[in-house]
DNA sequence: GAAGTCATGTAAACGGTTACATGATTTT
DNA sequence: AAAATCATGTAACCGTTTACATGACTTC
């Protein structure tokens, strides 16, 4: 079975424990989704597909008996995952519009990049924010690995584009 | 008509001159694909959406008499390109796998995110010289405004990013 | 005359978002 | 009793890639 990037996402969390499709979902929404979203609309039937192909494992959850059925790896699942993560790097491609507005200014009348650029500091600047705030709450949990250091790879690329573009449209 | 970013890469590359979908190919292949892409499948028929919609207008080259067709925008187009320019900024999403293996690494037994980290190196490292190449090829061209200011920021953002993830896969 | 480039286009499939539908449980 | 949250899921739609099909013109 062909397995693409959100599949590994939601490996990857059942990774970290046993959980059930709402659980990835809040979980995506407060870590991977400044660099990899997933809606309900995947998650859902990608955990039907997953368990079908024997990578995962759910039950019902008898103890809450709301519904809730509680995925986790099976040794297979375990297995592509870990492949996956030693696998060289696979393309990557970006997509971010506030580049295509920086890019474009200057063909309008509106006085070249200056705009773009303001706008797209404020951008980086409020996620860094954001960032940091988890960052600390991480301290506090005293978390470590590969979730911290992409939080503060994190941190430190949107704040170095934010002050890129800050200097930037200060000269322009 | 509802225009999105893929329908502004083309108007806003016909702002630059007038051009058939091959061009517009070709140059976005060797300018914005590092930060946005677009295919056949998406340019031709986009621009029988625009030309439909009154946004650019096109007319067979009858110099060449091979089939190409040069499109130019109209008043209304540009209008709506510099529009677009100067509208606060959409929502941005990033699409990074290299940041999900970064984020699962030490899920596996594969001892951390020190191996990610490099292999993410590793890419931003040629994209970077990459792009150093392009500049190159700018400054002997004179070229000025909104495309050297992003192929700046693209070359100081992934300079930046690979030499982060030099110094944390050293310490890791 | 073969290979490469210029040029247009389409069809199928994939990936993803949005909006909706349903209902149980928990909190106020 | 109402509102919020937990929890699962689907259907329609949008955006994008890939692969294919076609043929003219140019260069070697």
């Amino acid at each position: 079975m062909e397995l693409n990037a959100t599949s590994y996402v939601i490996l990857g969390m059942l990774g970290f424990r046993p959980m059930c499709g709402y659980d990835i979902k809040q979980l995506v929404d407060k870590s991977t989704r400044f660099f990899w979203a997933a809606s309900y609309g995947q998650i859902y039937p990608e955990l039907r597909r997953l368990s079908d192909a024997g990578l995962i494992k759910g039950q019902a959850d008898s103890d809450t008996a709301r519904g809730r059925i509680e995925f986790e790896l099976t040794p297979e699942g375990r297995r592509r995952l870990e492949d996956w993560l030693g696998d060289p790097p696979e393309i990557q491609e970006m997509r971010d519009e506030s580049m295509l507005k920086v890019f474009f200014s200057g063909t309008a009348g509106n006085g070249g990049p200056r705009a773009a650029l303001e706008a797209k500091r404020d951008h980086h600047s409020e996620v860094a924010a954001r960032l940091r705030g988890i960052e600390e709450s991480a301290k506090a949990a005293d978390a470590s690995g590969g979730p911290v250091t992409a939080l503060r790879l994190g941190i430190a690329f949107n704040e170095f584009v934010a002050d890129w573009c800050d200097k930037e449209a200060a000269s322009a």
